[in-house]
DNA sequence: AGTATTTGACCGAT
DNA sequence: ATCGGTCAAATACT
């Protein structure tokens, strides 16, 4: 589909939604920025709820302008025929696998803009049931990544999925990355709004984070939910270790519940998390 | 038996 | 050519 037909998809003022959310983000950005001057010494009380607050806001536009980009990606799907998943020309050659249907959207992941971060150090429930669909050795990476999608993509269409793979800083840590929203039927909190529980932003580089604990009830008690597993493949010994560890400090002391963003630079750049390509958005 | 996970292969993006 | 995201058969688990 060229960029003119999907041009004419879209709503009167798309356009203009898109360019004053990417202002707005612009703004968070600048906030956002001012907040990271704050030294340890110099915070005033609110600053926690102040970053807090900032990354909420970016989690709106994030969700506005995803939910415009998916109302757009609707329009273009309907002006596709149904025979647009076709088997690619390598595939039908090769006749080594079964047939799989064409890629092309599912690869906009790389690079993704519409996702979010989060770091934590022991099983969170984010409210969502996953499966594990793969997992991958990461070039110049320690530790594999393991990716996961949403269990309702089939039977709801469900399109949210999320990436878990163990910080390189604190291999104690997860880093865990969210794709796309849910629009299955038993979402009861997003990600983002689970972050309204104690939770803290950090600016900071992951050594020097600022950590809060986690509400202890949003604790995943399923097993396929859990991140420890996630990368159970790392170590088997270590993960069934660190598992049983998880559940059991957890049941003495939540001390070892920690739950942050991180915009700092070494894991998750502030300025990347935000850096929708307006361009690319616009013309894509 | 049904469901979830593992893992090698496939293939688009860079 | 390489990397990384996804698929799907094989396997494990309940």
């Amino acid at each position: 589909m060229s960029f003119r037909d999907e041009e004419s998809l879209r709503p009167p003022g798309w356009s203009a939604a898109v360019k004053d959310l990417a202002h707005g983000r612009d703004s968070v950005a600048k906030l956002a920025s001012l907040l990271q001057l704050c030294s340890p010494e110099n915070q005033w009380p609110g600053t926690a709820t102040a970053a807090l607050l900032v990354e909420e806001i970016m989690g709106s536009i994030t969700k506005a302008m995803a939910a415009l980009d998916a109302g757009n990606v609707m329009a273009a799907n309907q002006m596709d025929s149904p025979s647009s998943c076709v088997t690619s020309n390598k595939q039908s050659a090769g006749v080594k696998r079964k047939t799989q249907g064409t890629r092309t959207a599912v690869y906009r992941k790389r690079g993704n803009p519409y996702s979010w971060t989060r770091i934590t150090s022991a099983t969170i429930d984010d409210q969502h049931t996953w499966r594990k669909y793969g997992q991958k050795e990461i070039y110049s990476a320690t530790y594999p990544r393991s990716y996961f999608r949403c269990t309702h993509k089939y039977s709801q269409g469900c399109r949210a999925s999320k990436q878990v793979q163990r910080s390189e800083e604190d291999p104690a840590l997860f880093v865990i990355t969210y794709f796309g929203e849910h629009t299955c039927a038993d979402t009861t909190k997003t990600p983002l709004a689970s972050l309204r529980e104690p939770c803290i932003i950090s600016f900071e580089s992951t050594n020097g984070g600022n950590r809060e604990k986690e509400n202890p009830s949003s604790l995943q008690p399923l097993k396929q939910e859990s991140e420890e597993e996630a990368v159970s493949n790392i170590s088997s010994a270590d993960s069934q270790h660190m598992g049983a560890e998880i559940a059991g400090g957890y049941n003495e002391s939540a001390s070892g519940l920690h739950s942050f963003f991180n915009y700092g630079t070494d894991v998750v750049n502030f300025e990347d998390l935000l850096s929708f390509d307006l361009t690319e958005f616009l013309q894509d």
